[in-house]
DNA sequence: GCAAAGCGATAACCTGTGTTACGCAATCAG
DNA sequence: CTGATTGCGTAACACAGGTTATCGCTTTGC
Protein backbone atom coordinates (compact mmCIF):
# COMPACT_ATOMS: atom_id res chain seq x y z
CA UNK A 1 0.00 0.00 0.00
CA UNK A 2 1.15 3.44 -0.77
CA UNK A 3 0.46 5.65 2.28
CA UNK A 4 0.74 9.10 2.64
CA UNK A 5 3.77 9.64 3.93
CA UNK A 6 5.44 8.30 0.64
CA UNK A 7 3.19 10.28 -1.29
CA UNK A 8 4.32 13.70 0.47
CA UNK A 9 8.22 12.20 0.47
CA UNK A 10 7.58 11.72 -3.01
CA UNK A 11 6.56 15.10 -3.37
CA UNK A 12 9.92 16.66 -2.75
CA UNK A 13 10.99 14.54 -6.00
CA UNK A 14 14.12 13.04 -4.21
CA UNK A 15 13.03 9.35 -3.82
CA UNK A 16 13.03 6.41 -6.31
CA UNK A 17 11.21 3.44 -6.49
CA UNK A 18 13.26 1.38 -4.05
CA UNK A 19 13.58 3.69 -1.49
CA UNK A 20 9.46 3.44 -2.03
CA UNK A 21 8.95 0.05 -1.55
CA UNK A 22 11.28 -0.26 1.34
CA UNK A 23 9.26 2.43 2.89
CA UNK A 24 6.08 0.63 2.53
CA UNK A 25 7.67 -2.38 3.74
CA UNK A 26 7.52 -1.10 6.74
CA UNK A 27 4.56 -2.50 7.54
CA UNK A 28 3.04 0.53 9.65
CA UNK A 29 0.54 0.50 12.37
CA UNK A 30 -2.50 2.27 12.39
CA UNK A 31 -3.49 4.33 15.59
CA UNK A 32 -7.07 6.29 16.04
CA UNK A 33 -7.49 9.47 17.63
CA UNK A 34 -10.93 11.70 18.48
CA UNK A 35 -10.67 15.05 18.00
CA UNK A 36 -8.89 16.76 21.32
CA UNK A 37 -7.42 13.78 22.22
CA UNK A 38 -3.19 14.10 22.19
CA UNK A 39 -1.64 11.46 19.68
CA UNK A 40 1.68 13.16 21.44
CA UNK A 41 2.26 14.71 24.82
CA UNK A 42 5.05 17.50 25.53
CA UNK A 43 7.96 15.66 26.76
CA UNK A 44 7.18 12.27 25.56
CA UNK A 45 9.74 10.09 23.87
CA UNK A 46 8.03 7.58 21.73
CA UNK A 47 9.50 4.27 20.33
CA UNK A 48 7.62 4.53 17.07
CA UNK A 49 7.51 7.30 14.03
CA UNK A 50 4.48 8.33 13.27
CA UNK A 51 2.63 10.55 10.54
CA UNK A 52 -0.75 11.57 10.11
CA UNK A 53 -2.45 9.24 7.40
CA UNK A 54 -6.03 11.08 7.78
CA UNK A 55 -7.44 14.10 9.58
CA UNK A 56 -5.47 17.21 10.74
CA UNK A 57 -3.94 18.01 14.10
CA UNK A 58 -2.01 20.98 15.62
CA UNK A 59 1.35 21.22 17.10
CA UNK A 60 0.58 23.44 20.83
CA UNK A 61 2.79 24.37 23.56
CA UNK A 62 1.27 24.83 27.15
CA UNK A 63 3.29 27.38 29.18
CA UNK A 64 3.21 27.24 33.05
CA UNK A 65 0.64 30.78 33.38
CA UNK A 66 -2.03 28.62 31.19
CA UNK A 67 -1.23 30.37 27.92
CA UNK A 68 -1.05 28.29 25.30
CA UNK A 69 0.70 28.91 22.03
CA UNK A 70 -0.25 26.90 18.43
CA UNK A 71 2.92 26.52 16.00
CA UNK A 72 1.19 25.30 12.81
CA UNK A 73 -1.40 22.35 11.79
CA UNK A 74 -0.36 18.75 10.84
CA UNK A 75 -1.62 17.70 7.56
CA UNK A 76 -1.70 14.23 6.18
CA UNK A 77 1.60 12.49 5.34
CA UNK A 78 3.36 14.79 7.27
CA UNK A 79 5.47 13.74 10.70
CA UNK A 80 3.89 14.13 14.05
CA UNK A 81 7.10 14.88 14.96
CA UNK A 82 10.91 14.61 13.21
CA UNK A 83 12.48 14.80 16.40
CA UNK A 84 11.71 11.29 17.55
CA UNK A 85 13.98 10.40 15.03
CA UNK A 86 16.48 12.25 16.76
CA UNK A 87 16.23 10.74 20.41
CA UNK A 88 14.85 13.95 21.66
CA UNK A 89 11.71 14.57 24.04
CA UNK A 90 9.12 16.61 22.28
CA UNK A 91 8.82 20.17 22.80
CA UNK A 92 5.47 20.83 22.17
CA UNK A 93 2.16 18.80 21.87
CA UNK A 94 0.17 17.48 19.26
CA UNK A 95 -3.58 17.46 19.21
CA UNK A 96 -5.91 15.84 17.00
CA UNK A 97 -8.36 18.40 15.47
CA UNK A 98 -10.77 16.33 13.99
CA UNK A 99 -10.61 12.50 13.77
CA UNK A 100 -7.27 11.19 13.32
CA UNK A 101 -5.85 8.24 12.10
CA UNK A 102 -1.88 8.01 11.95
CA UNK A 103 0.32 5.09 10.91
CA UNK A 104 3.66 4.53 13.37
CA UNK A 105 6.55 2.44 12.76
CA UNK A 106 9.26 1.80 15.42
CA UNK A 107 11.75 4.60 14.89
CA UNK A 108 14.59 1.75 14.39
CA UNK A 109 12.79 0.25 11.32
CA UNK A 110 12.75 3.97 10.08
CA UNK A 111 16.75 4.39 11.14
CA UNK A 112 17.36 1.41 9.23
CA UNK A 113 15.76 2.58 6.19
CA UNK A 114 17.15 5.87 6.41
CA UNK A 115 20.90 4.40 6.62
CA UNK A 116 20.32 2.12 3.09
CA UNK A 117 18.33 4.29 1.21
CA UNK A 118 19.56 7.66 1.70
CA UNK A 119 17.17 9.28 -0.17
CA UNK A 120 15.36 8.52 2.86
CA UNK A 121 17.20 10.88 5.15
CA UNK A 122 17.43 13.41 2.16
CA UNK A 123 13.67 13.65 2.14
CA UNK A 124 13.13 13.98 5.63
CA UNK A 125 15.65 16.45 5.91
CA UNK A 126 13.70 18.46 3.01
CA UNK A 127 10.57 17.99 5.60
CA UNK A 128 12.88 19.68 8.26
CA UNK A 129 13.72 22.34 6.02
CA UNK A 130 10.49 23.59 5.12
CA UNK A 131 8.91 23.21 8.74
CA UNK A 132 11.87 25.42 9.63
CA UNK A 133 10.50 28.08 6.63
CA UNK A 134 6.78 27.99 7.69
CA UNK A 135 8.30 28.76 11.55
CA UNK A 136 10.34 31.65 10.31
CA UNK A 137 6.99 32.86 8.30
CA UNK A 138 5.05 33.33 11.22
CA UNK A 139 7.85 34.79 13.13
CA UNK A 140 7.94 37.47 10.49
CA UNK A 141 4.15 37.58 11.23
CA UNK A 142 4.56 37.95 15.19
CA UNK A 143 7.32 40.39 15.30
CA UNK A 144 6.03 42.73 12.47
CA UNK A 145 2.51 42.89 11.86
CA UNK A 146 -1.04 43.91 13.43
CA UNK A 147 -3.64 41.96 14.15
CA UNK A 148 -5.77 42.02 10.56
CA UNK A 149 -2.25 40.74 8.82
CA UNK A 150 -1.14 38.26 11.59
CA UNK A 151 -4.67 36.19 11.18
CA UNK A 152 -4.82 36.80 7.39
CA UNK A 153 -1.80 35.03 7.35
CA UNK A 154 -2.94 32.07 9.48
CA UNK A 155 -5.94 31.73 6.99
CA UNK A 156 -3.80 32.02 3.63
CA UNK A 157 -1.04 29.55 4.88
CA UNK A 158 -4.03 27.44 6.32
CA UNK A 159 -5.27 27.57 3.12
CA UNK A 160 -2.34 27.09 0.63
CA UNK A 161 -1.34 24.25 2.99
CA UNK A 162 -4.36 22.38 2.24
CA UNK A 163 -4.48 23.11 -1.32
CA UNK A 164 -1.06 21.13 -2.00
CA UNK A 165 -2.45 18.65 0.48
CA UNK A 166 -6.26 18.43 -1.42
CA UNK A 167 -6.18 20.49 -4.30
CA UNK A 168 -9.77 20.00 -5.23
CA UNK A 169 -11.42 21.58 -2.67
CA UNK A 170 -13.95 24.05 -2.62
CA UNK A 171 -12.74 26.27 0.25
CA UNK A 172 -13.37 24.57 2.96
CA UNK A 173 -11.25 23.79 5.71
CA UNK A 174 -10.63 20.39 6.82
CA UNK A 175 -11.17 21.02 10.22
CA UNK A 176 -13.29 22.67 12.48
CA UNK A 177 -11.37 24.73 15.33
CA UNK A 178 -12.24 28.13 17.49
CA UNK A 179 -11.27 31.43 18.02
CA UNK A 180 -9.10 30.20 21.17
CA UNK A 181 -7.37 28.10 18.27
CA UNK A 182 -6.88 31.23 16.05
CA UNK A 183 -5.76 33.10 19.40
CA UNK A 184 -3.01 31.10 20.32
CA UNK A 185 -1.74 30.92 16.92
CA UNK A 186 -1.64 34.52 16.29
CA UNK A 187 -1.04 35.33 19.61
CA UNK A 188 -4.28 37.85 20.02
CA UNK A 189 -6.88 37.99 22.77
CA UNK A 190 -9.97 35.69 21.93
CA UNK A 191 -11.48 39.09 21.98
CA UNK A 192 -9.51 41.16 19.62
CA UNK A 193 -9.65 37.88 17.34
CA UNK A 194 -13.27 37.89 17.44
CA UNK A 195 -12.81 42.08 16.40
CA UNK A 196 -10.49 40.59 14.00
CA UNK A 197 -12.89 37.92 12.39
CA UNK A 198 -15.20 40.16 12.09
CA UNK A 199 -13.56 42.57 9.89
CA UNK A 200 -12.03 39.58 7.62
CA UNK A 201 -15.59 38.56 7.07
CA UNK A 202 -16.89 42.01 6.17
CA UNK A 203 -13.79 42.17 3.69
CA UNK A 204 -15.35 39.02 2.03
CA UNK A 205 -12.36 37.07 2.58
CA UNK A 206 -13.49 34.35 4.91
CA UNK A 207 -16.71 33.12 6.11
CA UNK A 208 -18.54 30.35 8.46
CA UNK A 209 -20.17 28.01 6.80
CA UNK A 210 -21.81 26.16 10.02
CA UNK A 211 -19.19 25.44 12.02
CA UNK A 212 -16.55 25.05 9.30
CA UNK A 213 -14.42 27.99 8.24
CA UNK A 214 -14.20 28.42 4.39
CA UNK A 215 -11.80 30.93 2.20
CA UNK A 216 -13.48 32.80 -0.04
CA UNK A 217 -10.58 34.36 -1.39
CA UNK A 218 -7.08 32.85 -0.88
CA UNK A 219 -5.28 35.51 -3.74
CA UNK A 220 -6.89 38.63 -1.70
CA UNK A 221 -5.72 36.99 1.67
CA UNK A 222 -2.10 36.04 0.72
CA UNK A 223 -2.38 39.73 -0.69
CA UNK A 224 -2.98 41.24 2.91
CA UNK A 225 -0.57 39.54 4.35
CA UNK A 226 3.68 40.65 5.02
CA UNK A 227 5.89 39.26 2.15
CA UNK A 228 9.14 39.42 1.85
CA UNK A 229 11.66 40.96 -0.76
CA UNK A 230 12.74 38.87 -3.61
CA UNK B 1 42.04 19.31 9.21
CA UNK B 2 38.85 18.49 11.86
CA UNK B 3 36.78 21.58 11.14
CA UNK B 4 33.78 23.37 13.25
CA UNK B 5 31.03 21.30 11.16
CA UNK B 6 32.85 18.12 12.02
CA UNK B 7 32.93 19.27 15.17
CA UNK B 8 29.36 20.53 16.11
CA UNK B 9 27.91 17.02 13.99
CA UNK B 10 29.99 14.84 16.46
CA UNK B 11 28.73 16.60 19.28
CA UNK B 12 25.16 14.93 18.63
CA UNK B 13 26.73 11.74 18.88
CA UNK B 14 25.88 9.93 15.65
CA UNK B 15 29.05 10.40 13.60
CA UNK B 16 31.99 7.59 13.48
CA UNK B 17 35.10 7.93 12.64
CA UNK B 18 34.94 6.96 8.95
CA UNK B 19 31.86 9.99 8.47
CA UNK B 20 34.21 12.73 9.86
CA UNK B 21 37.34 11.72 7.41
CA UNK B 22 34.71 11.32 4.39
CA UNK B 23 33.89 14.73 5.57
CA UNK B 24 37.41 16.05 5.82
CA UNK B 25 38.49 14.90 2.29
CA UNK B 26 36.11 16.97 1.17
CA UNK B 27 38.92 19.96 1.23
CA UNK B 28 36.59 23.23 1.65
CA UNK B 29 37.72 26.38 0.40
CA UNK B 30 37.76 29.40 3.12
CA UNK B 31 35.77 32.69 2.49
CA UNK B 32 35.91 35.94 3.88
CA UNK B 33 33.30 38.47 4.91
CA UNK B 34 33.72 41.36 6.53
CA UNK B 35 31.33 42.73 9.46
CA UNK B 36 28.04 43.76 8.07
CA UNK B 37 28.63 41.88 4.95
CA UNK B 38 26.24 39.39 3.39
CA UNK B 39 27.42 36.00 3.68
CA UNK B 40 24.63 34.51 1.59
CA UNK B 41 21.69 36.64 0.21
CA UNK B 42 18.01 36.33 0.37
CA UNK B 43 16.65 34.62 -2.94
CA UNK B 44 20.06 33.14 -3.47
CA UNK B 45 20.66 29.12 -4.56
CA UNK B 46 24.16 28.83 -4.12
CA UNK B 47 26.32 26.31 -5.86
CA UNK B 48 28.03 25.39 -2.43
CA UNK B 49 27.31 24.33 1.32
CA UNK B 50 28.98 26.69 3.24
CA UNK B 51 29.31 26.80 7.30
CA UNK B 52 30.56 29.50 9.87
CA UNK B 53 34.59 28.61 11.22
CA UNK B 54 34.85 31.64 12.89
CA UNK B 55 33.31 34.77 14.32
CA UNK B 56 28.97 34.78 14.53
CA UNK B 57 26.63 35.94 11.75
CA UNK B 58 22.37 36.52 12.21
CA UNK B 59 19.68 35.67 10.24
CA UNK B 60 17.90 38.52 8.55
CA UNK B 61 14.85 39.06 6.31
CA UNK B 62 13.69 42.20 4.85
CA UNK B 63 9.82 43.04 3.98
CA UNK B 64 8.53 45.27 1.53
CA UNK B 65 8.17 48.18 3.43
CA UNK B 66 11.17 48.22 5.06
CA UNK B 67 10.77 46.72 8.10
CA UNK B 68 12.74 43.65 8.76
CA UNK B 69 13.28 40.28 11.25
CA UNK B 70 15.87 39.12 12.58
CA UNK B 71 15.84 34.97 13.65
CA UNK B 72 18.63 33.97 15.08
CA UNK B 73 22.05 33.72 15.27
CA UNK B 74 24.38 31.23 13.20
CA UNK B 75 28.13 30.15 15.15
CA UNK B 76 30.84 28.35 14.24
CA UNK B 77 30.25 24.99 12.67
CA UNK B 78 26.46 26.00 11.74
CA UNK B 79 25.40 25.98 8.28
CA UNK B 80 24.88 29.16 6.58
CA UNK B 81 21.53 27.46 5.16
CA UNK B 82 20.18 23.97 5.16
CA UNK B 83 17.86 25.08 2.61
CA UNK B 84 20.87 24.61 -0.49
CA UNK B 85 21.06 21.27 -0.16
CA UNK B 86 17.16 21.12 -0.95
CA UNK B 87 17.69 22.93 -3.95
CA UNK B 88 15.47 25.87 -2.56
CA UNK B 89 16.23 29.41 -2.79
CA UNK B 90 17.08 30.85 0.65
CA UNK B 91 14.07 32.40 2.50
CA UNK B 92 16.24 35.40 3.96
CA UNK B 93 20.13 36.42 4.37
CA UNK B 94 22.94 35.96 6.10
CA UNK B 95 24.93 38.78 7.81
CA UNK B 96 28.29 38.82 9.19
CA UNK B 97 28.08 40.58 12.81
CA UNK B 98 32.14 40.38 13.01
CA UNK B 99 34.80 39.26 10.60
CA UNK B 100 33.80 35.93 9.29
CA UNK B 101 35.40 33.29 7.95
CA UNK B 102 33.36 30.37 6.35
CA UNK B 103 34.68 27.01 5.05
CA UNK B 104 32.56 25.61 2.00
CA UNK B 105 32.03 22.83 -0.29
CA UNK B 106 30.12 21.81 -3.54
CA UNK B 107 26.52 21.03 -2.88
CA UNK B 108 27.54 17.76 -5.00
CA UNK B 109 29.93 16.93 -2.49
CA UNK B 110 28.40 16.89 0.55
CA UNK B 111 25.58 15.26 -1.09
CA UNK B 112 27.59 12.41 -2.54
CA UNK B 113 29.04 11.97 0.78
CA UNK B 114 25.62 12.22 2.30
CA UNK B 115 24.64 9.25 0.47
CA UNK B 116 27.66 7.06 1.37
CA UNK B 117 27.51 8.19 4.88
CA UNK B 118 23.78 7.80 6.40
CA UNK B 119 25.13 9.08 9.32
CA UNK B 120 25.98 12.79 8.14
CA UNK B 121 22.64 12.78 6.79
CA UNK B 122 21.21 12.27 10.37
CA UNK B 123 23.06 14.19 11.74
CA UNK B 124 22.38 17.27 9.67
CA UNK B 125 18.67 16.45 10.07
CA UNK B 126 19.30 16.63 14.11
CA UNK B 127 20.36 19.77 13.03
CA UNK B 128 17.49 21.09 11.59
CA UNK B 129 15.61 19.93 14.16
CA UNK B 130 17.04 21.52 17.02
CA UNK B 131 16.51 24.62 14.96
CA UNK B 132 13.07 23.89 14.26
CA UNK B 133 12.78 23.88 18.19
CA UNK B 134 14.56 26.94 18.61
CA UNK B 135 12.28 28.88 15.98
CA UNK B 136 9.61 27.45 18.04
CA UNK B 137 10.85 29.34 21.55
CA UNK B 138 10.73 32.47 19.87
CA UNK B 139 7.72 32.33 18.29
CA UNK B 140 6.34 31.38 22.07
CA UNK B 141 7.96 34.87 23.12
CA UNK B 142 6.69 36.89 20.28
CA UNK B 143 3.13 35.56 20.94
CA UNK B 144 2.72 35.37 24.50
CA UNK B 145 5.29 37.42 26.34
CA UNK B 146 5.89 41.15 27.29
CA UNK B 147 9.29 43.25 26.60
CA UNK B 148 11.05 42.88 29.25
CA UNK B 149 11.06 38.69 28.59
CA UNK B 150 11.29 38.99 25.44
CA UNK B 151 14.67 40.95 25.39
CA UNK B 152 15.69 38.76 28.29
CA UNK B 153 14.80 35.73 26.06
CA UNK B 154 16.88 37.08 23.31
CA UNK B 155 19.89 37.29 25.70
CA UNK B 156 19.55 34.32 27.06
CA UNK B 157 19.43 32.01 24.42
CA UNK B 158 22.49 33.92 23.35
CA UNK B 159 24.36 33.44 26.29
CA UNK B 160 23.32 29.48 26.20
CA UNK B 161 24.79 29.49 22.65
CA UNK B 162 27.76 30.78 22.93
CA UNK B 163 28.59 28.72 26.24
CA UNK B 164 27.89 25.18 24.10
CA UNK B 165 30.56 26.79 21.82
CA UNK B 166 32.66 28.36 23.71
CA UNK B 167 32.15 27.01 27.50
CA UNK B 168 35.34 28.87 29.24
CA UNK B 169 33.68 32.17 28.02
CA UNK B 170 33.42 35.37 30.96
CA UNK B 171 29.50 36.47 29.90
CA UNK B 172 31.10 39.12 27.26
CA UNK B 173 29.40 37.91 23.84
CA UNK B 174 31.12 37.02 20.53
CA UNK B 175 29.81 39.72 18.58
CA UNK B 176 28.80 43.46 18.96
CA UNK B 177 25.43 44.74 17.87
CA UNK B 178 23.07 47.47 18.38
CA UNK B 179 19.73 48.00 19.61
CA UNK B 180 18.22 48.04 15.86
CA UNK B 181 19.29 44.08 15.86
CA UNK B 182 18.02 43.69 18.90
CA UNK B 183 14.22 45.27 18.14
CA UNK B 184 14.12 43.14 15.18
CA UNK B 185 14.57 40.33 17.06
CA UNK B 186 11.94 41.13 19.56
CA UNK B 187 9.80 42.66 17.44
CA UNK B 188 9.77 45.35 19.53
CA UNK B 189 10.64 49.29 18.19
CA UNK B 190 13.81 50.43 18.94
CA UNK B 191 12.95 53.17 21.57
CA UNK B 192 11.27 50.10 23.07
CA UNK B 193 14.55 47.90 23.14
CA UNK B 194 16.14 51.17 24.94
CA UNK B 195 13.62 51.27 27.53
CA UNK B 196 13.45 47.59 28.28
CA UNK B 197 17.71 47.74 28.36
CA UNK B 198 17.43 50.05 30.87
CA UNK B 199 15.34 47.84 33.19
CA UNK B 200 17.55 44.74 32.47
CA UNK B 201 20.80 46.69 33.19
CA UNK B 202 19.12 47.61 36.43
CA UNK B 203 18.25 44.74 37.37
CA UNK B 204 21.77 43.64 37.34
CA UNK B 205 21.05 40.97 34.54
CA UNK B 206 23.34 42.38 31.38
CA UNK B 207 25.82 45.19 31.33
CA UNK B 208 27.43 47.51 28.41
CA UNK B 209 31.43 47.06 28.69
CA UNK B 210 32.63 48.87 26.05
CA UNK B 211 30.28 48.44 23.00
CA UNK B 212 29.93 44.56 24.07
CA UNK B 213 27.10 43.25 25.60
CA UNK B 214 28.09 41.15 28.74
CA UNK B 215 25.88 38.41 30.79
CA UNK B 216 25.76 39.39 34.14
CA UNK B 217 23.83 36.77 35.36
CA UNK B 218 22.34 34.09 32.41
CA UNK B 219 20.16 31.87 35.05
CA UNK B 220 18.56 34.77 36.21
CA UNK B 221 17.84 36.07 32.77
CA UNK B 222 16.19 31.80 32.04
CA UNK B 223 13.90 32.59 34.77
CA UNK B 224 12.58 35.50 33.65
CA UNK B 225 11.86 33.80 30.49
CA UNK B 226 8.62 31.98 29.60
CA UNK B 227 9.28 28.11 30.11
CA UNK B 228 7.11 25.62 29.42
CA UNK B 229 5.08 22.92 31.22
CA UNK B 230 7.03 19.54 31.58
C1' DG C 1 -35.88 17.63 28.26
C1' DC C 2 -33.41 20.51 31.27
C1' DA C 3 -29.54 22.47 33.53
C1' DA C 4 -24.85 23.50 32.85
C1' DA C 5 -21.09 24.57 30.23
C1' DG C 6 -18.87 26.40 26.20
C1' DC C 7 -18.40 29.64 22.67
C1' DG C 8 -18.98 33.95 20.19
C1' DA C 9 -20.34 39.00 20.05
C1' DT C 10 -19.99 43.33 21.94
C1' DA C 11 -19.04 47.18 25.07
C1' DA C 12 -16.22 50.04 28.31
C1' DC C 13 -12.13 50.84 30.01
C1' DC C 14 -7.05 50.39 30.62
C1' DT C 15 -2.15 49.91 29.41
C1' DG C 16 1.99 48.52 26.94
C1' DT C 17 4.18 49.71 23.24
C1' DG C 18 4.63 52.51 18.89
C1' DT C 19 5.59 57.11 17.03
C1' DT C 20 7.68 61.36 16.58
C1' DA C 21 10.88 64.41 18.01
C1' DC C 22 15.04 66.30 19.84
C1' DG C 23 19.60 66.36 22.19
C1' DC C 24 24.05 64.35 23.00
C1' DA C 25 28.15 61.55 22.33
C1' DA C 26 30.99 58.80 19.57
C1' DT C 27 32.64 57.59 15.24
C1' DC C 28 33.71 58.44 10.48
C1' DA C 29 34.91 60.88 6.05
C1' DG C 30 37.45 64.25 3.98
C1' DC D 1 40.53 69.20 12.59
C1' DT D 2 35.86 69.57 11.40
C1' DG D 3 31.32 68.63 9.65
C1' DA D 4 28.45 64.65 8.81
C1' DT D 5 26.70 60.52 10.20
C1' DT D 6 25.26 57.02 13.30
C1' DG D 7 23.60 55.22 17.55
C1' DC D 8 21.68 55.86 22.15
C1' DG D 9 18.66 58.14 25.72
C1' DT D 10 14.51 60.35 26.91
C1' DA D 11 10.05 62.73 26.76
C1' DA D 12 5.17 63.52 25.15
C1' DC D 13 1.57 61.77 22.97
C1' DA D 14 -1.34 58.31 20.42
C1' DC D 15 -3.46 54.02 19.67
C1' DA D 16 -3.73 48.92 18.98
C1' DG D 17 -4.86 45.53 21.48
C1' DG D 18 -5.58 43.47 26.34
C1' DT D 19 -8.88 42.86 30.13
C1' DT D 20 -13.11 42.30 32.26
C1' DA D 21 -17.81 41.76 32.06
C1' DT D 22 -22.35 40.75 30.23
C1' DC D 23 -25.62 38.50 27.05
C1' DG D 24 -27.41 35.04 23.93
C1' DC D 25 -26.98 30.97 21.41
C1' DT D 26 -25.49 26.37 20.87
C1' DT D 27 -23.83 22.13 22.47
C1' DT D 28 -23.19 18.73 26.03
C1' DG D 29 -24.15 15.87 29.98
C1' DC D 30 -27.40 13.61 32.77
Amino acid sequence: MQHRLTQRLINNQVLEDEDRLALERLDPKARYFAAREAVMAHGARPGGVQWVEQGWAFRRRRLENGVSVVFNFVLPGELIDPAVLTGVPSDHDVVALNEVRTLEVPVAGLRAVMSRHPRVSEALLHGAVQDGARLRDQITHLGRSGALKRVAFFFASLAERQATADPDGSGALGAIFGHDIIADATGLSRVHVSRTLKQLRAMGLIDLDGRRWRILDAARLRELTLNATV
